[in-house]
DNA sequence: CGTTAACATACCTTGACAGGCATGTACGGT
DNA sequence: ACCGTACATGCCTGTCAAGGTATGTTAACG
């Protein structure tokens, strides 16, 4: 059993997300929106409903998929403790977000 | 720079963030609590302090690690789309407990 | 100034997982 | 019945990260 956090270390498993979030989209419309390969969809796509965070539904030869809320209801509900934290840190997001601002950038050795 | 979740996606960083929500702990501190060894704890520090997550301070030979807000607030915003989704889900989920007007009426998951 | 305590880091090995590719399956149209 | 579309799955391989062990570093103390 697959914990939510590791499901969600994907960067395409989180794009897809973001793209059901708007509406229940076929296979084929997530191939083609995130530009790659339908294997790839595929397996994310069983990763993701293994772990509950999707269904899906038949429609002819297309597989609908929504999101289901559970295990967001879920990780919301790991991050409450720490919400006191940064009640008095309200600003500071928006600098830290600013400094995560690099293109895909594989040295750093030290 | 590792993004926040898979930085999240190890089950002893959570742990460690887990202690480090209730107060400012050691790293001896904290090799105790969650019995680790202690290179596996300061290395497991090392990715949190690098991904922002903690911050620590010199006394004498210890080192004390504390919590910093912005990566968990980063997770926080990520959530924040998909809130207004289940937020509806739970509205729709009451609206229609609503109707079914019960007067013995215990709590039930599907 | 040697020793011990507290922690960090370097090295190695192993396992998990994502990507790519080929193939399997199910459904619809003609 | 055949073919094309839409999606799933199986296999293989490279990569990367976590755990274990050993060793380096810094500070306190007699």
């Amino acid at each position: 059993m697959e914990s939510v956090f590791t499901v969600l270390a994907e960067p395409s498993r989180r794009a897809i997300l973001g793209l059901l979030a708007d509406s229940e989209r076929s296979v084929g419309d997530i191939e083609k929106r995130l530009g790659m390969p339908q294997p790839s969809v595929s397996k994310h796509l069983r990763v993701l409903r293994d772990a509950g965070f999707v269904e899906s539904r038949t429609d002819a030869q297309r597989r609908l998929y929504r999101l289901r809320p559970e295990p967001l209801m879920e990780l919301d509900a790991w991050l409450a403790p720490f919400r006191k934290y940064w009640s008095a840190h309200v600003d500071a997001l928006e600098r830290h977000l600013d400094r995560m601002d690099e293109p895909t950038h594989k040295e750093g050795k030290k």
